[in-house]
Order: structure tokens, then C-alpha cells, then sequence
RNA sequence: UGCCUGAUAGUAUAAUGGUAGUACGACUGUUUUUGGUGCAGUUUGUCUUGGUUCGAAUCCAGGUCGGGCAACCA
């Protein structure tokens, strides 16, 4: 009966190495450079190799590829592993690049000794100009005639600090002709002369990621080692370092990256929006980084559950932000304790309504039939949201109007009879009277209404401050966008509602997990909560076919 | 005018020479004390031209279009 889920094109690879003997049992790392936050892009990588490792019984290294000092930062290190965490994966090993400097470095003698690399004197600028383009083959210049005691010696001179930064580089000698620009002798070693988090000034030479990555997978024996497609081109260069140096054979795939509309999913432009403000911080519950999706509320359970939708291939792609909210709406859905929170208050006065006030219950959870229920006050005054009326009724709308019934929810059927304005003509409340044999639950009144509605008891509601997020950037496809990206930045991304009136039981909840508040969406309460002031961030609007109906006419 | 790589509904993804399927979206109906959820249904697709074959999304050849490659970044 369990429909067989078909295997995407690593899957594939991993089971035909494993049915053909090559590997006792895989191992594969997630290798981030600790030089920003981890985004929606990286969860993808994170869902393939942690999954691809369980589901095989292999494992996976966590491994910082921490090669370039000026850029890296051990805070970027620790929101790395809080975030892999988060998404619920355990790492076999947490290793980094820096901790095989020692190692790198022999490698790379190694192939120093064996006639295979040069210690090159140009600058840059040569370096690139003799590269050629892809159309022209490069050319070696004088440095490449050195002779290996000539290289053993200069190199160990770059190790000792003996030049300056950018004096010398180590190059690998393979092709100057080659078609792929890659080979023309690349760079694999440069000097800096700059204070790594990690291995602090022990170090004035780095290894380049060409070099690094294939030796550092090699060291830990990775089976396979898994990329995005920017990366194919390197492969030839990756494979090339393995055999010279005849180290373990991990070998490369390569997936297209996760592209999604309405955000931008590069470090790079991450990293402008938050040093120019344009956003709150990494975790903006706007940002597509995990830590912002985390904030925001997106259970990792879901940001799981859309890896896992979006497929692994090779073609380009731009996934919908729509599958993402899917997903999201579809986990909490299951999870979130339903609330009643008006946004927009409309004082709504039960004229023929006597007693003081009654406690009345409703469902946490209409999906969860273990959910149980909470109290709710019901008085004679009452707050509905303010678009939950209309004095003169649009088509098809079944909220309220006068001398129109609706049900508030879990209380009363109520009809409109009279509607009071002030000087201006603006609506200031709307006097209803209520059915008292139609209590939920106990409703004998026979009478069918087609809207219900969300209140609050106006005496009985606290304030909350709402935080009511939209997507970051008006385009769909922003990286393709013509001129900046930051001028399609959506000016209306948050909206900040500082008044909203809860139901009073939104005070005692335990607040780590998710809300829905009743017709208005999921939401999550916000660490700027304080001992006067709650704060809620939406997580996710729900499906709304009203607002739909309303935008066709 | 080089090399690498890819092309299946609107968006993703599957079918590995044998009925083009799934999900999201859209639309319809239904249920519902959330215009939510659930349920049922409809809709739209193999880039192109030729070839091999009883049979091609799949194999072959040409074309078209997209992406990547000339950092002492990863």
C-alpha cells in the first residue's frame, strides 16, 4: 500500500554505489563558510545531505570551511550550528577546514616536490592577463621553469612569513590551454597576513577552496560530496588534486540551488540588507534565513517538509514563496491553539443582553480532538473587527449588516438593529441584540446563519501589539530584476498594529508555541514581548477566499 | 563566438524504450459555529526538426532557448 516515492538523481547514485559494494555506508558534510547567516537555500543542502546520510545509514559532518580569515567570524559559526540544530539534525562530526591546515599544507608540498606546483612572483593583474580568456588559450610565464628545490624553499618561505601579502602564490601546474579556465594553473595557496577565528595568527598562507574542499572531504572520506551546479566546472579540478595526491576518492555531485520569488536568497545581499538597514537584524522575520524563518514562526517541521517537496535536480528553478506558506499552514494547522484577537475594533453594545457577564468555552483546536477548551467572557459590550460590518452589504457578503444575523463564535447569534455614528458620520457602534437559545452548544433556536465571527468581551481584553509581515521585495524573480534589488524592497513589508484587543486567556499561555488567531492567521509571540506589552508576529495569513472574491469585482 | 550544463502543465517534480503521473496554484461543487480545515472534481504539459524502433519525454543527429565559467571568494 505504501506508494513507493520515487528517488531523485543522487538517490539514485547513492544506491547504485552502495548495490555495487563501492562504499560500506556513505558519509556526506554540509560545508558552509562561517561568513553569514544560513538561509532557506542552505536548508535545502541541510535536508539533502543529513537526509541522504539517515536514510542510508551513513552520516554527516558538519564542516566549516573557514579558508578565507578576513571574512569569517565565530559568530556566524554558532547561528550556523544553532540553526542546523533547529531543523532537527545531528552532525557525526564538527570539524573545520582550519583544524587540516597542518595537513593542507604537507598535501601541497607534497605536490610541490613532485613537480606538480610553482610558486608564481606576478601580481594579480598578470596572473589574470596570462590567464587568457575562454576563447584564447593562456600562457605560463618564467616562475613556471622553477625548479622543485627552488618551490620547496620559496614556499616554505611564504609559510614563515618571509613576504607580504600578495607577494607570491603556490599554482598548481596543469594546462594553460585548457578549454576550462579552471586548469590554467590554478592558484591554490595565497598569503594573508590576517588573524583567522580559529587558528589566530599561526597562519600568513590560506589554502583556496579548490584545494581545501576535495582534500578536507578526502580527510574525513566523504562518499559524497554534494554541491551546487556553480560548481560542476571545478569538478575536473577537484578530481585532478585527489588523484595527484592519491587521498581518499570522495567525488562531487552537483544539484541546481534553491532560487524562490519575492526574496533573495545570496549571503551577499543578505548581508546589505542588514548593514543598510533595510531590515532589523539576520533574523528579521522578513529575511529568508533560517533564523529569520524561526522568528517569524515557520515551524522547522515544515521548512522540512518543503525541502522535501521541491525535489532535487539539475534544471534551474524558482520556486513559489506559496509552496513555503503551504507548507507552514499546513504544519500549524495541525499544532496551533486557535485564539480570538480583533485587530481593528468596532464596539458592538447587546442591547437586550442583562447579565453581567458569562464564562463560555470553545475549542483550542478543532483539528486536535485532545486539544480540550479555554474560557472565554461574554458581556454586554464587545469588540468585532471593523471590516466584520458594513452598513451597506456588498454581494455575497454574510457578516454583519443591519438586520443581518451572524454567529459570534462559541457564543450567541446576534442581528444587527441599529447603527451609531458621530458628527463626521463615522461608525462608532453598532447596537445588536442577541438570541439567548442559540448559545453554542446549547442552541435551540433553529436559526442557520452563514458568518461567524471573532470577538472579544471589550471589559475582559488585553492589548497586544501585532506585527503583520508581507514579502520583502515586490518582484517575483528579484535576483533577474533589472538595477538594483534593493529598489523593488515592498515598502509595506511590515505593518505594525499597536493596539489589537486579545481574548484574556492569550495572558496565561505558555508562549513558545504557535497561535491562530481566528480568521486572521498564525502567529508566534516575539522576543520584544515585555512584562506590559505583548508583541505577536503573523507567521502566516490564512487562505482567504473573501479577500480573493473581493479583489475579482 | 570556446568549454561545461540543462530544457516535461503557471511553478516544481516523476515516469530510466511500453497508459505522461504527483504536489502547489487556479477553477467548481460539498462539508463546516474560522469565507480556515476536510472531501470530491475540473483545468493546463514532453523546446524544435529529423532519425532509429512495432513503440521515444526517454536513444541518435542538427537547431533553438536558459544557466555557469576568465576572484590571491566560497
Amino acid at each position: 500500500m505504501s506508494e513507493e516515492k520515487s528517488l531523485n538523481f543522487i538517490e539514485e547514485i547513492v544506491e547504485a554505489d552502495l548495490a555495487a559494494g563501492k562504499y560500506p555506508s556513505i558519509t556526506t558534510r554540509f560545508p558552509p563558510e562561517p561568513n553569514g547567516y544560513l538561509h532557506i537555500g542552505h536548508a535545502k543542502s541541510i535536508c539533502l545531505n543529513f537526509g541522504l546520510a539517515k536514510k542510508y545509514g551513513g552520516k554527516t559532518n558538519l564542516r566549516f570551511d573557514d579558508t578565507n580569515p578576513v571574512t569569517e567570524d565565530t559568530e556566524y559559526v554558532e547561528s550556523i550550528k544553532n540553526d542546523v540544530k533547529w531543523l532537527g539534525f545531528e552532525w557525526a562530526a564538527e570539524l573545520y577546514a582550519s583544524d587540516y591546515f597542518e595537513q593542507l599544507y604537507a598535501f601541497a608540498m607534497q605536490l610541490v616536490e613532485k613537480g606538480l606546483a610553482y610558486v608564481d612572483d606576478s601580481t594579480s593583474e598578470e596572473i589574470a592577463a596570462q590567464k587568457g580568456t575562454p576563447t584564447q588559450s593562456g600562457t605560463r610565464n618564467k616562475y613556471a621553469d622553477r625548479t622543485v628545490a627552488e618551490n620547496v624553499q620559496l614556499f616554505a618561505d611564504m609559510k614563515s612569513g618571509k613576504y607580504a601579502d600578495g607577494e607570491k602564490v603556490l599554482r598548481v601546474k596543469i594546462d594553460m590551454a585548457s578549454p576550462n579556465m579552471l586548469l590554467r594553473d590554478p592558484i591554490i595557496y595565497r598569503i594573508k597576513h590576517a588573524h583567522h577565528h580559529r587558528t589566530g595568527d599561526k597562519w600568513c598562507v590560506y589554502p583556496m577552496y579548490d584545494f581545501a574542499h576535495g582534500q578536507s572531504d578526502s580527510i574525513e572520506k566523504i562518499t559524497h560530496s554534494i554541491c551546487t551546479l556553480e560548481f560542476v566546472p571545478h569538478r575536473p579540478l577537484y578530481d585532478w588534486c585527489i588523484d595527484q595526491l592519491g587521498t581518499f576518492p570522495s567525488k562531487q555531485y552537483e544539484f541546481a540551488r534553491l532560487n524562490m520569488t519575492y526574496t533573495v536568497m545570496s549571503k551577499r545581499k543578505l548581508l546589505q540588507l542588514v548593514n543598510e538597514n533595510m531590515v532589523n537584524g539576520w533574523d528579521d522575520p522578513r529575511m529568508s534565513t533560517i533564523s529569520g524563518m524561526r522568528r517569524r514562526g515557520y515551524p522547522a517541521a515544515s521548512i522540512r517538509e518543503f525541502c522535501d517537496r521541491i525535489g532535487i535536480a539539475k534544471r534551474d528553478n524558482l520556486i513559489d514563496v506559496g509552496l513555503l506558506e503551504f507548507c507552514v499552514r499546513e504544519e500549524l494547522n495541525k499544532i496551533a491553539l486557535r485564539r480570538m484577537v480583533v485587530f481593528d475594533p468596532l464596539k458592538v453594545v447587546i442591547t437586550n443582553y442583562d447579565k453581567v457577564e458569562e464564562i463560555l468555552t470553545s475549542e483550542n483546536n478543532p483539528e486536535d480532538e485532545h486539544g480540550g477548551v479555554r474560557e472565554i467572557p461574554f458581556s454586554k459590550e464587545l469588540y468585532i473587527e471593523r471590516d466584520d460590518f458594513m452598513e451597506v452589504p456588498a454581494k455575497k457578503y454574510f457578516r454583519l449588516a443591519p438586520g443581518q444575523m451572524v454567529r459570534l463564535k462559541s457564543a450567541y447569534i446576534i442581528k444587527c438593529d441599529d447603527v451609531v455614528k458621530d458628527a463626521d458620520g463615522n461608525i462608532t457602534e453598532v447596537h445588536c441584540s442577541y438570541i439567548p437559545e442559540s448559545r453554542s452548544g446549547a442552541d435551540t433556536s433553529g436559526i442557520n446563519v452563514k458568518g461567524t465571527l471573532h470577538w472579544v468581551s471589550a471589559q475582559h481584553a488585553i492589548n497586544a501589539e501585532i506585527r503583520l509581515y508581507d514579502r520583502l521585495f515586490n518582484v517575483e524573480d528579484v535576483a533577474n530584476a533589472e538595477g538594483d534589488f534593493k529598489s523593488y524592497i515592498n515598502p509595506n513589508s511590515l505593518q505594525i498594529v499597536h493596539n489589537a484587543f486579545a481574548e484574556p486567556q492569550l495572558a496565561k499561555d505558555e508562549h513558545q508555541q504557535p497561535f491562530q488567531f481566528l480568521r486572521k492567521g498564525y502567529f508566534v509571540l516575539d522576543r520584544d514581548t515585555n512584562t506590559n506589552q505583548l508583541v505577536f508576529n503573523r507567521t502566516v495569513t490564512l487562505k482567504d477566499a473573501w479577500a480573493k472574491e473581493v479583489k475579482k469585482s
